[in-house]
DNA sequence: TAGATTGTTAATCGATTAACAATC
DNA sequence: TAGATTGTTAATCGATTAACAATC
């Protein structure tokens, strides 16, 4: 491949959602010390199969070397780019409740590549509070902060409130959203949705314990540890 | 088909994964007073594709009728059944610092079939602590409320301390993990682990935003509504 | 040169989609 | 019977995986 410009060719899906993955595991090598690491070892450290990773990775380009592995440093900064974060993203939250407040506050972001800077809630006993460092504004003042295409949304209003105050965040540029609701948004063309449902999550895991359950039924109290396993089972 | 015993033919993850949004579309039907769905009008509302949603309903059995359509609330109770929500499931949250506290407190839980039936950290500063009208617990005390195999863990700790807790968890006779630190955990096979990893979400959504943004730079701080679409975009 | 490991190929698997026969 | 809508089939698409030739 030979592509100086990032995003020129397309990435699966797929790829994509493990791309921060990598790049966190690549952040840890890197404290280590660690100069160059295989696919192998990456893959393991990430609980993906070495071939899914270098897959993976050469829909970016071909960063490593044969024989030798890749160099942590340069995979680091080259999936950082790819993924746009030579430089932060700026984030407004809204919706300040109970889920909000700790958004507002969780330190995860800053530490990758994301600028907490506008934090917004039309409820009277929370407008001009300040969490994180960052004072609470009402709805109104949204296009202050908002660059727009530039800025993502997240989203962490009750579900009845969510397709109004999405609605609003679109008006004011927002291309990019979070949502926590558990709600289905309508928006324009060319706005990115993503949905994180946290009863959903739940409700799957939910599933695969009842199937559990019930395929066993004699052995669902009884605790057999087999195999050292990574991520999902049974 | 012809299944009296929920769970025992298999139901591909994709189909799994969607199940709970297809519950919540019929609750919100149900509470409309609609008696009858047809599979366009629920898709719809899901916001996937009616072809999809049959499909993925062809996997749990056929309660559908012909000419008619599916009924709202025994198709709910159907869907229920599968994911297990005929009686709530217990949870525990470890990690009550903002985002414990914060799930602590959610109140989309309870309504969406899950009891959170404990609270733990080992802070001196939280144990004692009443969130939700929960107390908080020592980790110490996690054999008392889990009920091996029956209890569902959630995972709000930092990620040094993700792996430690999570052994405990599991010793405990926690089957069912939710992470919410960016850690990958390594646990023994018939344990179940799903990740929630906030700051990924947010590096997906940039990503495509970046790709938005070079592809035609020179729109890209411009508005341009189309047509309407749900979801995912661009 | 010999050993190691990438990047790619090709086979396989699973998920999506459109179309339609079955049937209310 | 005529109209509507399901459940299923078959085609298509995308993602995973194993194997290996290229190459350091």
């Amino acid at each position: 491949m030979d592509e100086d410009d990032v995003g020129t060719v397309d990435v699966p899906e797929a790829t994509v959602a493990r791309l921060p993955q990598y790049l966190r595991a690549l952040s840890v090598l890197a404290e280590a010390g660690l100069q160059t690491v295989s696919s192998e070892a990456l893959a393991e450290a990430v609980g993906v199969g070495s071939a899914k990773l270098r897959k993976d990775l050469s829909h970016l380009g071909s960063y490593g070397t044969r024989g030798v592995g890749y160099d942590v440093a340069e995979l680091h900064r080259q999936i950082a780019d790819h993924l746009g974060q030579t430089t932060p993203w700026n984030v407004v939250i809204v919706g300040i409740g109970n889920l909000g407040h700790a958004l507002a506050g969780y330190g995860g972001f800053a530490s990758r590549g994301f600028r907490v800077v506008g934090l917004f809630d039309d409820g009277a006993h929370v407008v001009g509070e300040v969490v994180g460092g960052v004072r609470v504004r009402p709805l109104a003042e949204l296009p202050d902060v908002v660059c727009p295409g530039e800025t993502i949304g997240v989203l962490a209003v009750p579900g009845e409130h969510a397709q109004t105050v999405c609605d609003r965040l679109v008006a004011a540029g927002v291309r990019s959203v979070l949502n926590f609701a558990p709600t289905v948004l309508r928006v324009p063309a060319g706005v990115d949705v993503r949905k994180v449902d946290l009863a959903s999550e739940l409700q799957i895991l939910a599933f695969h314990a009842q199937r559990r359950a019930s395929r066993v039924p004699s052995l669902a109290r009884v605790a057999e540890p087999v195999t050292e396993r990574v991520g999902e089972v049974v």
